[in-house]
DNA sequence: CCTTGATAGTTGTATGCTGCAAGCAACTGA
DNA sequence: TCAGTTGCTTGCAGCATACAACTATCAAGG
């Protein structure tokens, strides 16, 4: 047993926040009104990854961590709906380029827009350092999480 | 209008952050191997707030913000794998005393290690008071979160 | 060239978590 | 005791996700 701590550790503090902040995030965005009513917000980080530069459908699902599947999904209807065009890859006929359009570009600019509204009427009290320690600290642990869960595909723990 | 910011607003990058790790985590949490294979990952919190003493369904559903419908499912799965005790309400006969078992906390207990084993070796690098830093300005938002969810039902933004 | 195996993506199916609405039981007030 | 309200449960539907099966294409060898 490595926790030869007799005091509450502080990762179990941290743990008990992470998990009420996800939830009840996870309850605002659903009461949240939809930007546009056909796109699920789980699709918004689709967005701003295409935003980057045009990109396969695999390499889109490994960037969000999901399954191909759920992403080819979520792909096909930001296409339906404009957001998204599906060109030709060069080097590959079985593959698509996808390239984020100039209405999904505008898309993602007011879901941000909506986003920030949301978030400075939250953040009343705080500071703008306030809320880049907090962002700051945050990047940092979702690098984290992301070398983690890169690396780590099974095992470990329990 | 207090938002005359022509550069990119913090509240941004947070918002970004926000999402980034609520996926991560979400994603983490699913490959995780759960403590115990028939309770739901969403369960836990309930387990937390019982743990402080006993109370009705209604109250649980609202402390953690959720459907009356959903926390009742998720008890009557605890309560038949005896984690937690529908016990009567004194006060009233249609309401049951819902409270956490022995074996309840010993599951809370395990979760809580579990989570805390695998945020160790997330958190290699932190140190304690980045931890806690950090911790404090979660716990600094979940209050904001709250108290925004429960005074606006819904309107706002948009 | 063809054939065989691997790869990119799409679609069918199943699962898990959620909320709404309907229903049942019990309380409250007249 | 009767009408309305309240606490909870359950039937149903929605949504996001993953796994598996399928199609189309590529790549390597014969």
């Amino acid at each position: 047993m490595p926790t030869t701590d007799t005091t509450r550790p502080v990762t179990t503090d941290l743990g008990d926040q992470l998990v009420r902040v996800v939830k009840l995030l996870t309850v605002a965005r659903q009461r949240q009104p939809r930007q546009h009513p056909l796109v699920d917000p789980m699709a918004y980080p689709l967005l701003h990854h295409l935003a980057q530069g045009p990109m396969r459908v695999s390499a889109l699902a490994e960037a969000v961590h999901a399954d191909v599947s759920t992403v080819s999904r979520q792909v096909s209807t930001l296409v339906d709906l404009g957001f998204v065009e599906r060109g030709p890859d060069p080097e590959d006929r079985r593959a698509h380029a996808l390239s984020i359009g100039e209405s999904g570009l505008g898309l993602l600019a007011d879901i941000r827009a909506g986003r920030d509204r949301w978030l400075r009427q939250l953040l009343t009290d705080w500071t703008d350092d306030d809320v880049r320690d907090l962002t700051g600290h945050l990047a940092r642990l979702a690098g984290d999480l992301e070398t983690h869960l890169t690396t780590t595909t099974q095992r470990d723990d329990a």
